[in-house]
DNA sequence: GACCAGGTCATCA
DNA sequence: TGATGACATGGT
């Protein structure tokens, strides 16, 4: 199937460190999104190529929703956004699956991309449901129901550390309460947030990841090191702000679409970490 | 081998 | 509220 006309950025919105499973392979981008495998290929101008193991709402992944200009625009009175979002014109924001989003962020604290793929590739392939497409083989995130099988010692082996205690606590937190993340969707982003933040492991940053990414908070706005970094740099040379001041910042001066202004942050200062110094 | 990584939590002033 | 250190482990 092609896709046309979609303002998207392919190749930078599924490897800007939102989501953790998009494979590069054969020229193709591969992935799994619930538990269907999604082949994409970027062709000439706002055409891409689409295949999938089952019927998969693209427009749906990839925010086509959003207007990206109005987006841009809001940041216009910003002395750095204008500049920035030029750099990576069609960068979306991922609508990512709850569960997945949750774990994949319990998982990343205090890691670095290329180890949290790793990690997330070795759960799915371990625990996950097993997909044949195309002559080769995939495996889907594990859902709740799948990781409760799992032990504490045995996520500890994969090399999850001190995290595994709080992925264990959090799979047996959704299948105890049969709990649908997805109604965390209708509530607000301070109610969802502070549901969120109740599991252990679960601090301001991941929760924002998780409102950001899978449930539709565009004002979520995700504070790791990298955003720390290049927002004291370009905006409070002057004195270092305390997490509390840059989310009060962010929220005042970002407004409903802070969420993307993080992103574009989060990606201009991985690539270029000579911007934040 | 040092330093760092999409943090969180407990503790103490 | 704000500062500090422990927590596990792997990438560079």
């Amino acid at each position: 199937m092609i896709i046309r006309g979609a303002f998207l950025d392919l190749q930078t919105s599924l490897t800007c460190g939102q989501a953790f499973r998009w494979k590069w392979m054969g020229n193709q981008y591969h992935g799994v999104v619930q538990g269907k495998v999604i082949i994409l290929k970027a062709g000439s101008y706002e055409t891409f190529q689409l295949k999938s193991s089952g019927p998969f709402d693209y427009h749906s992944y990839f925010r086509l929703d959003d207007d990206l200009e109005k987006i841009y625009g809001s940041f216009s009175g910003d002395p750095h956004m204008p500049t920035i979002t030029r750099l990576y014109p069609g960068m979306r924001i991922l609508r990512q699956e709850p569960f997945e989003t949750l774990i994949s962020y319990i998982i990343s604290q205090v890691s670095n991309i290329p180890r949290i793929t790793r990690t997330i590739e070795t759960l799915s392939h371990r625990y996950g449901t097993r997909i044949r497409f195309n002559g080769e083989v995939y495996h889907s995130f594990p859902s709740a129901e799948q990781l409760s099988r799992v032990r504490e010692s045995s996520f500890r082996k994969m090399g999850l550390g001190y995290r595994a205690r709080y992925v264990r606590n959090a799979v047996q937190r959704v299948i105890d309460d049969s709990w649908d993340l997805d109604t965390l969707k209708k509530k607000s982003y301070d109610e969802a947030k502070t549901i969120l933040m109740s599991l252990e492991g679960v601090g301001d940053k991941v929760a924002d990841c998780v409102l950001l990414f899978s449930l539709d908070k565009l004002e979520a706005f995700p504070v790791d090191r990298w955003v720390r970094r290049i927002v004291k740099y370009l905006y409070f040379q002057d004195y270092d702000p305390s997490e509390k001041r840059i989310h009060e910042w962010a929220r005042d001066h970002f407004g409903t679409f802070a969420g993307y202004a993080q992103q574009y942050l989060f990606h201009h200062a991985r690539q270029h970490p000579e911007s934040c110094n």
